[in-house]
DNA sequence: GTCTATATGTCGATAGAC
DNA sequence: GTCTATCGACATATAGAC
């Protein structure tokens, strides 16, 4: 449409290309220089869009917490029974990790490479693990409207653990077993 | 004793310097240079000892695959009760995790480090996760010694992914909540 | 806004003296 | 077996032309 849009996709393109490498490969291992290679633009371009690597880093979590959930709801919301939909959490892990060629959680991946809990990247890991947990908690209490709420957050926090165990197996394992296992699993705890 | 001994101090000085050093701020983070330095060592010597950078993180993981499963079987072990032998897992994370700093998993950091599936250092990585469920479904068996194989395997399963989610959930939020709620929610699986 | 060229430092690994 | 000195490659980041 006009100037701002040439701008729109060199920063867009370097993004996109940061996000696959830092997810594939990890972040310390993903120099400069091989993003700027695979997405075509000069070093110099690069530091006009991002002020630096850490930074790009930031835009990338950012962006992934949203593309992320956007995912997770479009398998939920398949749905109309309030048991289907807290069962879909793990129809969604098995559509998403062998997509992924079982990398594992982005955010999980990251923290291991920071550990000092002061970085902004820690925040934005734990931020995006606290929207999960009040989306299972949302998906739990529709489903038991009438529980107590310790029970309920007992149970969210379970499914939660199940949740996030059945991803990290799944990148040890490149398997999908452990995701049938949680799924049958929280079947028996919901009914 | 002998001149064997001053080759022996050196080394093990090297692997405890680069086990701390690995475990605490990650493998790609840590360079040879911060090991040799902090070891008191030449670089010369290290490279003398270990044939490259990634032979000893090899030489880590088999250390830490013993030294952790020696805790771990020294606080089971303190317990007579089945049940309570079973419960000390979680006893075990609560002590192990926040005097660690909340580092969290050697294993599936280093895991996270290293995406390729068929590198030495994954087939370590499953090796250790493998030994560990076995772990949990020998004390899962001798608790219900006539329940049938399946259940066994499912329950042995399932507080295998809480065990995993309580040391992970405590990585990113730095406390100990999840492992108590993973103790509750076992301690009402078992009984 | 994008480019080439460069600055400055550290990486993993080795040569050769002792 | 341990040391100092050094290798070539690559790291993040910047200067200045266009």
């Amino acid at each position: 449409m006009n100037s701002r849009n040439l701008s729109g996709d060199t920063a867009t393109r370097i993004l996109k290309t940061a996000s696959r490498l830092f997810y594939e490969q990890g972040y310390h291992v993903t120099g400069i220089n091989q993003v700027i290679t695979e997405a075509g633009v000069a070093k110099a371009s690069f530091y006009y869009h991002f002020s630096s690597k850490e930074e790009l880093c930031l835009a990338y979590l950012h962006q992934r917490h949203q593309d992320w959930f956007c995912w997770l709801q479009q398998e939920v919301e398949q749905h109309e029974d309030d048991q289907e939909r807290l069962l879909s959490l793990f129809t969604f892990l098995e559509r998403w990790l062998p997509d992924s060629n079982f990398r594992g959680c982005a955010f999980l991946n990251i923290a291991s490479e920071f550990p000092s809990p002061d970085s902004k990247i820690r925040l934005l890991v734990v931020n995006h693990k606290n929207a999960l947990q009040s989306f299972i908690q949302q998906l739990v209490k529709k489903l038991n409207p009438l529980t107590d709420e310790n029970h309920i957050g007992l149970l969210s926090d379970v499914i939660y653990l199940l949740f996030e165990g059945a991803i990290n197996e799944s990148q040890i394992y490149r398997s999908t077993r452990f995701i049938q296992v949680t799924r049958e699993a929280v079947r028996q705890l919901i009914t």
